[in-house]
DNA sequence: GAGCCATTTCGTTAAATGGCGATATATCGT
DNA sequence: ACGATATATCGCCATTTAACGAAATGGCTC
C-alpha cells in the first residue's frame, strides 16, 4: 500500500508527469529537465527525488552530472504498470508533443552552455519570451 | 492532460483509493462507505465527488439514497485502464482485504440501522474499538 | 588544497488539501 | 404541508505540498 500511494502521489504533480514522460526512451541530464519545465534546480532536483523513490525513475552519476532514467527491468511492477498506463493515456495530449518538441532543441544545446544559462538567469533555449510594453518578461 | 490530472490527483489519497477499492464488482450506499473507512459524512461525500469528477466512479440517486459504483463502459478508457492498474495492485493488500472482510459485515447490517448509528454517534459495527484506562476510545 | 560547478538539502512561504461541523438540498412518510 | 433523514455543500482549521533562494555536498580542474 505505501508502494502504490507513493506511485500514485508522485503521479499527482503535472510537472512530475512532464519530466517523466521527458524521459521516455531517453536519459537526460537534471539541467536539461531544469530547462524543459523552467523551475528552479531545487525544485526540479524534489520532483526527481520523489519519482525514484516511487521507484518510476533511476538515477546514475557521472561525474559532476547526475542522468536520470525511467526505472528498467529491476523496478516494481506495479511502477512499470503505472509507467505504461500513463504513457498510454499521455499518447497525443499537447502539452506533452510540445515538451516533445523542445526537448528537440535542448538536446542540440551542449548541456555545459545550458547549465551556464542557468546560473547566469538567462532566458531557456527555444521558448519564446513575450514582453510587455512596461518591460515584465514572461514565457 | 486535464482529464489524466484529475485521475492521478483522485487516487493520490488513501481513503479515496480505499473507498474505490470497496466498489469493486457491487454497489454500494454512503452510508455504508462511511462506515467503511469511519470518517465524517461530508468527508466522504468529498472523496466520492472526487472520485466521480475523475470519473471513476458513478453515481445512482434512489430516493433518498445515493448508490455509487466503479465506472463502467461509458466512461473513458483512461479511468478504466488506470481502475485495472489499481485493482491489479491492491490485490493481496493488507488494508483492502481488511476492508473486504469489514464490508461483509456491513452488507449483513440493514442500511437504516448504520443511519441511525452514524447520526446517534454510535461505535461503527465490526470494529474493534480500544479502551485506555483513562477511559479514552479509539478505533 | 583551493576554487569552480552540478546537484541536493534545508528553511521558509504561499497555496492546496483533508478533515470536521454546520447548513442546505432533496426526498420520504405522515 | 411538515418533520425526519440521506447526502451534498459551505466555511473553517490543521496539515501537506510546491515553489524558491541560500547553503551544503560531492566531484571536477588547476
Amino acid at each position: 500500500m505505501f508502494e502504490l500511494m507513493a506511485i500514485t502521489k508522485a503521479l499527482a504533480d503535472e510537472n512530475r508527469v512532464r519530466l517523466l514522460a521527458a524521459l521516455q526512451g531517453r536519459e537526460l541530464c537534471v539541467c536539461q529537465l531544469i530547462e524543459l519545465v523552467g523551475l528552479a534546480p531545487s525544485t526540479v532536483s524534489k520532483h526527481l527525488s520523489i519519482l525514484r523513490g516511487a521507484r518510476l525513475i533511476q538515477g546514475r552519476k557521472e561525474g559532476r552530472w547526475m542522468y536520470y532514467r525511467m526505472a528498467g527491468d529491476q523496478a516494481p511492477p506495479e511502477a512499470r504498470k503505472a509507467i505504461s498506463w500513463l504513457l498510454a493515456c499521455l499518447d497525443g495530449q499537447p502539452r506533452i508533443s510540445a515538451d516533445q518538441d523542445r526537448l528537440k532543441q535542448i538536446l542540440q544545446t551542449d548541456p555545459e552552455l545550458l547549465c551556464r544559462r542557468q546560473a547566469g538567469g538567462q532566458p531557456p533555449v527555444g521558448r519564446h519570451v513575450f514582453e510587455t510594453a512596461t518591460g515584465r518578461r514572461y514565457p
